[in-house]
DNA sequence: CTCACACTTCAACAATTGTTGAATAACGAC
DNA sequence: GTCGTTATTCAACAATTGTTGAAGTGTGAG
């Protein structure tokens, strides 16, 4: 049984418009790489708003209750959690979609870089499915870190949603910035590195006193 | 005397390719913005490509210079440079330009934020303007953290750049996600709150022995 | 079979796209 | 003025854009 067509349009339309973003890809082009008629997209989706809009919510919610469960079981274990547990939770959803699983995750989340970064339309969908959840995961880093200023909170998340943000739009520019040392797509080499990166803002920022015990990991 | 026509263009296409992106934005949107001929895009650059390449280029030349100048003045006063003093010279020159200068600096930086973020030939637009002056930077930072590996530094950069693009992408975003606490415009906060931010992510991650004097300010 | 329904194709639409050649205008040098 | 160069306009091009109505196909129930 071959894939169902409205299926191949999501997975090409997924795949294109992480590459080259809303208005860089054709409906056409879409179609004529699913191997559809380009009637389709209004038969399944509408137009082409509705099919990109169904591209960006038939995985947020999967994804947003996966990583919301992410925080639950830190904050199970301890609460307040430590920052880097919280950024954690966060990240590693996201990056273990990437390196391990169904690799047409990377193109949703190359969508997202494009979403993100949109100065017209972007900030406003991103909050529409993910407000929610980054308020729970941010109200679990105010009590990691008691007595810091909201509005430093954040901006220290906007830095963090600008780091991710770059390395899933996966331009290969460390690639060559690095002479071959990095590479764009190597998300686990990410991985190792956002967590303590990010973290560290964090507690430079908003940690407003010493603590004593600082065991990480 | 009116403004020639030619600067017309190219500040209009700054402006709308800032806030849509190549592909969101066609020339005769410009030209009508801009009150001229569409064959004047022809004449003056060639073609739509050429355009986007000389709004590209025409002032990175002297962004360059500038940025590279704040990083010889720190490293006279000393070198190696305490990381904090490294990042900022390189953060304080565009967050300046943004919030006091000649407000079109602001869709300029917009537009590095689209290409930075473009996965199909950002990285090799932006490698091509400021690979050079980066590797300035990182040079001096690597003196600042000796004995760092340099794939950590690589990916420190990669961080700070997708923090500096996001905030110059200008998304909005934060305005709705902090319920009006903090605005997306307000380079301002970002200022205070980058450099701190970043280059506690660089020590974190590249910071190899713990030193004693730790004074910062 | 027949009917209803979901799915798919076909052919075409009006509008917009980037690009272009030829004609016109402005302007300084001589 | 006259000429050469630069700048600008005009009208149109072929191609592509998103969208659409009508026709066609398949399938499963009755």
């Amino acid at each position: 049984m071959p894939k169902p067509k409205k299926e191949r349009i999501l997975e090409e339309a997924e795949r294109l418009f992480a590459k080259r973003g809303y208005d860089g890809v054709s409906l056409r082009e879409i179609t004529n790489e699913a191997g559809v008629d380009v009637a389709l997209v209004k038969y399944h989706f509408g137009n082409k708003q509705g099919l990109f809009d169904e591209l960006l919510s038939r995985r947020a919610k999967a994804l947003n209750r996966e990583r919301s469960d992410a925080l639950d079981a830190v904050l199970e274990r301890h609460d307040p959690a430590p920052v880097e547990e919280v950024v954690d939770a966060f990240t590693h959803t996201l990056l273990n979609k990437v390196v391990s699983e169904d690799p047409s995750w990377r193109s949703y989340f190359g969508l997202l870089a494009q979403v993100n970064n949109n100065p017209d339309w972007g900030g406003r969908a991103m909050s529409k499915h993910f407000d929610p959840l980054v308020h729970r995961f941010l109200d679990a880093l105010k009590r990691a870190l008691p007595g810091c200023d909201e509005a430093d909170l954040y901006w220290c998340y906007h830095f963090w949603s600008g780091a991710l943000t770059l390395t899933f739009a996966d331009t290969r520019r460390i690639d060559g910035l690095s002479g071959g040392l990095c590479h764009s797509s190597d998300f686990e080499a990410v991985h190792k590195r956002l967590v303590p990166f990010i973290s560290a803002g964090f507690r430079a920022l908003c940690q407003k006193y010493e603590e004593n015990d600082r065991e990480h990991h």
